[in-house]
RNA sequence: CGGGGUAUAGCGUAGUCCGGUUAUCGCGCCACAUUUGGGAUGUGGAGGUCGUAAGUUCGAAUCUUACUACCCCGACCA
């Protein structure tokens, strides 16, 4: 069992801190609210990346890259835009350094002052639109479907690995439609792809929703959204998709000919997630004996620890495990045998639990005289001895097991803790306990923000599929025909 | 940006109030030996501008001042 590591009961918020840096995910750097995404870490985003990467081919869509730099102006043309990101924008105001005057060090040098500050994209929008214009003439070159890989930077006061930091990593889908209609079933098509992605691989039960006014993206017409709960109860919006309608079209003045001969604007959507999914995968899952890994996005899916005293031993051993090896990855498992010498079986037991590896077989010595191995599987705990022939038919069945149950408990537990609340008295007990509260609501910014004041709680959707349901407003009675989903979020 | 706190080896820490030999302990690290089925044990060893700068003093981790960084609580946010 893990040493010395705090338990999720004791310190929720510590419990994730300190499971970040032992499992070997990342690190705080010496740079102020930027971390440090170690290897094993990097290994799971980027099997995120893959899938996600596949699944937007799939979906129609083409890689592309614009620049991380973006002139101040191209912010200041979309009204809401500006408003929304102007208070955490990184800006680049010199291209040279100098000796500064006293000799001791560097300072920008004054004579290298931008005629025009740059800003570090906090998100590419502007710099898109303003390069769609060129690309954009005729309803003959419609839809346009990129999507980028790319880093963005918002300054952020609060920091915290994977959920929150200055700088991090995502993926931006941005789409350019010559009618409503396609605009915003694309956006649907892609909060779909997200929820799908969620569930399938991450293993993460998703509700799927439309944001209300107040948490909508800066600059949308719509926002949708997929929200996932985390074992604390508090929400956390995992992905997003905005129908822009034709605002930013506007802002930058794309416009195109249809096939009616007349010059119309172009609409758009964007569509984001970000490594924040890490953190959403290690708070769905995680135990008190440290990461647990769906086996979808698993770095290492199966892992083989030898137990042996003699070379005879070993070698007995290497030809079963090599044996296992090989006929695991013809089927496209990720196997590692770990025969380092340098560390012990007991400590490799608790290393690879700790970082969730999600299947292990130990090969040892002394079950080996009767044919015998231990499997281990991350997610319960379990050991089972079987025959040494059966290996990879465990593996491969334990795999699968485990990504249904991993969703299973999420989902149970998602379930455990949404309930519908009717009064504003249960409202303020409830919230308390975290969980989803799914409560009627007059439709009104201002109500929304006088719960948020009262409460810290937010709408964190209106479920696309919220039956209709004729009720009184949880705040001020008004009438109300859904529930929504209130929550505390990260 | 407001309020509070911390800074001593890679990490975690004692010592600071009340200045005084060679700065404490644990983990980790290195070597050797014995070990290996749930984080081994013993012996030996390496590792420090005590956050930075200035000041007080015969003498500063310890007292004073300024600065910097980080953490917690607010405001802000995916």
């Amino acid at each position: 069992m893990a040493k010395d590591f705090v338990t999720r009961a004791e310190n929720y918020s510590e419990w994730y801190n300190e499971l970040v840096v032992r499992a070997d995910l990342a690190e705080n750097s010496s740079v102020r609210g930027c971390m440090v995404i170690k290897p094993y870490g990097y290994a799971i985003w980027e099997k995120m990346q893959h899938t996600l990467d596949k699944m937007f081919k799939d979906t129609g869509h083409q890689n592309a890259y614009f620049p991380l730099f973006i002139p101040k102006s191209f912010f200041e043309k979309e009204a809401e835009h500006v408003e929304g990101f102007a208070k955490e924008c990184a800006v680049v105001t010199h291209h040279r350094l100098a000796k500064s005057p006293d000799g001791k060090g560097l300072i920008p040098d004054p004579n290298a002052k931008l005629e025009e500050e740059l800003i570090v994209r906090p998100t590419s929008e502007t710099i898109i639109w303003d390069t769609y214009r060129k690309w954009i003439k005729s309803y003959r070159d419609l839809p346009i479907l990129c999507n980028q890989w790319a880093n963005v930077v918002r300054w952020e006061m609060r920091t915290r690995m994977f959920l929150r930091t200055a700088e991090f990593l995502w993926q931006e889908g941005h789409t350019a439609h010559a009618t409503r209609q396609e605009a915003e079933a694309e956006a649907i098509k892609m909060m779909h792809v997200y929820a799908d992605f969620a569930e399938k691989y991450m293993a993460m039960p998703v509700v799927r929703g439309i944001k209300s006014a107040n948490e909508r993206f800066a600059g949308a017409v719509e926002t949708y959204c997929i929200e996932a709960m985390m074992q604390d109860g508090k929400a956390l919006q995992a992905g997003t998709s905005h129908f822009l309608g034709q605002n930013f079209a506007k802002a930058f003045d794309v416009k195109f000919l249809s096939k009616e001969n007349q010059l119309e604007y172009v609409w758009a959507t964007s569509w984001g997630v970000s490594t924040r999914l890490m953190g959403a995968l290690i708070m769905t899952h995680s135990d008190d004996n440290g990461l647990v890994l769906p086996p979808y996005l698993a770095p290492i899916q199966v892992v083989i620890v030898p137990i042996f005293k003699t070379d005879e031993e070993k070698s007995q051993i290497d030809a079963i495990a090599n044996d296992a090896i090989e006929k695991l990855s013809s089927k496209g498992i990720t196997v590692k045998y770990d025969d380092d010498e340098k560390t012990k079986p007991g400590w490799k037991f608790n290393e690879y639990e700790f970082k969730g590896v999600p299947v292990r077989v130990t090969l040892g010595a002394r079950d080996l005289k009767e044919d015998k191995v231990e499997v281990f599987r991350r997610d319960t705990c379990e050991k089972e001895i079987i025959h040494k022939d059966e290996i990879v038919a465990k593996a491969e069945e334990l795999l699968k097991a485990i990504q249904d149950n991993l969703y299973k408990k999420a989902l149970d537990l998602r379930t455990s803790k949404t309930r519908n609340v009717d009064t504003w008295e249960d409202f303020k007990v409830e919230i308390e306990k975290g969980g989803f509260l799914m409560c009627h609501w007059d439709g009104t910014p201002e109500t929304e923000e006088k719960i948020k004041e009262e409460t810290k709680a937010t709408i964190r959707c209106i479920p696309i599929d919220a039956p209709t349901e004729e009720g009184k407003c949880i705040y001020t009675g008004k009438p109300s025909h859904r529930r929504v989903i209130f929550a505390r979020n990260y």
